[in-house]
DNA sequence: CCAATAGTGTCTATCAGACAGTATCGA
DNA sequence: TCGATACTGTCTGATAGACACTATTGG
C-alpha cells in the first residue's frame, strides 16, 4: 500500500453487496433464484442479494437479504444454516460500477414460498443442474459452483445434512439428502451404521413415521449437538 | 435491497482492503507481522495488507501486497500458496471509516527477509502463539485464528504441506511441517507409509541429504501433482 | 560409543464396503 | 401378494496406530 491510499479521505470507493446461494433438498438439490426486474440482466436469473448498508455488518446484511428474499420468518431462520462462502471481486463483474460481492451459502430445510423481494420480478426453486445450464447474471455461475462444492464437501465431515433434512427426519430421509447433494446412491445398512455410531449426529425422538411412498414406518430423529465427524462419512472420494 | 440502493449513483461507499496471513515453518509455525508506522494502532503489530485499487481484482491486490510486504520476487511467488480466507466486515472494525477486509492465507516455504513495505516501520516473523498473545491492530486476532485453523484443517486432506516444506524436502522435514502446524508429534513409520502410499503426494528426486542435526541422510522428494488426499492423513481428529 | 535421523517390518483393532435376510407398512 | 421402506447381522479387505528393529551419519 502507498501513503496516498492510506489516507482515509482518498480511499478508492467500492460498492459491497451480498449474494446468497440458498440450497434445499426435495427430490433433488435445488437453489433459489430470482428473475431480475431491471437492468443490468433484466429478465435473467440471478442469486438473491443486495447492497450492504452503511450501518450493518456483512453478516447482518446476509441475514436481512435471506429474510427479505425468501419470505422466511425470523423464527424459521433459526433452522437455516448460513455461512460465508467467499468474496468475488473481479474488476468487471458488474457493468455499472466497481462492486465487490460477499457470497453466502444457506442450507434450508423448508421450501418457503419465496417472496421475491422488492426488485425481483419473481423467485423460483430450480434444480442446481438446471441453474448451472441456464444463463445467470453477473458471475453467479462461479458463485453457484463454489456453493455446491462447499455443500458437497461439508456433508462429508460435518452433520450439516441434518439442517437440510428438516427439524426432524427418518434415517431414510437423511440418507436421501446425501444422495441428492452427492448425486450418488449409498448403501442403507452402512449409512445407518455410520450415522448411529457417530456421537452427537442424531437423537431419536421416540416417534415413528411412514414416508410418502409407503413402506415400513421409520424411527424419527432430530439433529444432535455434534457438528463435525472424524473420520468423515465415507472413506472414498466424493466426486466434486 | 431497496430501489434507491440499487441506483449505482447512490450506493453506500466502502473501502475494501486485503490482509494477508503469511505462514511459514521453521522450528515452529510463524506468521509475518508488521509494526504499524502510523495511526490508528501506530506501533502495534498488524497483518500486512492494504487497499484494493480501483482497477485491480481482489486476488491481484493480494498478490501485489504479498510481493510488496515480503520482498519476495515474483519468481519466488510461484512457490507460495495463496488462497482467499474470508471477509471481515464488522461495522466498527476500522475506527476511521467503513472498511471491508478480504483476508488471504499464504503458505510460504521461504524465510524471505521481509521488506516492510512503504508504511510499515518494520516487519518480523513471529511464532503464531506469540502473535496470538500480543496486541494486534483491528480485528487481526480473529483473522489470524481463522488462518491457522484453515491451515491446520487443510494439511489433513490436501498435500499443501509440501508447499511449506520447500521446493524439495526429506520426509523428516515434511513430517516436521505437520508437527509444527498441528503442535503434535507423529509416528515416523506410519507417516512414511501414508505419504508414500498416497499417489501424487511426493516424487523422489534421487538425491539424498543430511539434515542440520546429523543422522542418516534421507531421500529428497519434491511435491507431486496430487492436491487432495482421500482418505485424509489421520483417522483421529486434529485438535483445533 | 553416542545421539540423532532414516528406513523396514509386523501385529492388531477398527471400520467401510458389500450383501444377505427378515420385518412392516400401503395398495 | 407386491412393491417399497425399515432394520439387523455377517464377512472381508483396507488401514491407522503402535512399536520393535536395523542402518547410517556426525561428533
Amino acid at each position: 500500500m502507498t501513503s496516498s491510499n492510506y489516507d482515509p479521505r482518498s480511499f478508492p470507493p467500492f460498492a459491497v453487496t451480498v449474494d446468497i446461494v440458498v440450497l434445499t433438498v426435495t427430490s433433488r438439490l435445488e437453489v433459489l433464484v430470482i428473475e431480475r426486474g431491471r437492468d443490468p440482466f433484466a429478465g435473467w436469473w440471478a442469486l438473491p442479494g443486495g447492497f450492504v448498508l452503511p450501518d450493518e455488518s456483512i453478516d447482518a446484511a446476509a441475514e436481512r437479504e435471506l429474510l427479505e428474499e425468501t419470505g422466511l420468518t425470523s423464527r424459521k431462520l433459526a433452522g437455516v444454516h448460513l455461512e460465508q462462502l467467499g468474496t468475488f471481486g473481479a474488476v468487471d463483474r458488474d457493468p455499472r460500477m466497481r462492486v465487490v460481492s460477499v457470497a453466502y451459502l444457506a442450507l434450508s430445510p423448508v421450501q418457503a414460498e419465496p417472496s421475491g423481494g422488492t426488485d425481483a420480478a419473481a423467485a423460483y426453486w430450480v434444480g442446481v443442474d438446471e441453474a448451472a445450464a441456464a444463463p445467470l447474471a453477473f458471475d453467479h455461475h462461479e458463485v453457484l459452483d463454489a456453493a455446491v462444492g462447499r455443500a458437497r464437501a461439508k456433508l462429508e465431515y460435518t452433520t450439516l445434512a441434518t439442517t437440510l433434512a428438516g427439524p426432524d427426519f427418518t434415517l431414510g430421509e437423511l440418507q436421501h439428502v446425501y444422495e441428492a447433494v452427492w448425486d450418488q446412491k449409498l448403501d442403507r445398512a452402512n449409512f445407518r451404521r455410520k450415522v448411529l455410531a457417530t456421537k452427537g449426529f442424531v437423537v431419536p425422538t421416540g416417534e415413528r413415521r411412514t414416508g410418502k411412498e409407503g413402506g415400513a414406518p421409520g424411527a424419527v430423529y432430530r439433529a444432535g449437538i455434534g457438528r463435525v465427524m472424524a473420520p468423515p462419512l465415507m472413506r472414498g472420494e466424493v466426486e466434486s
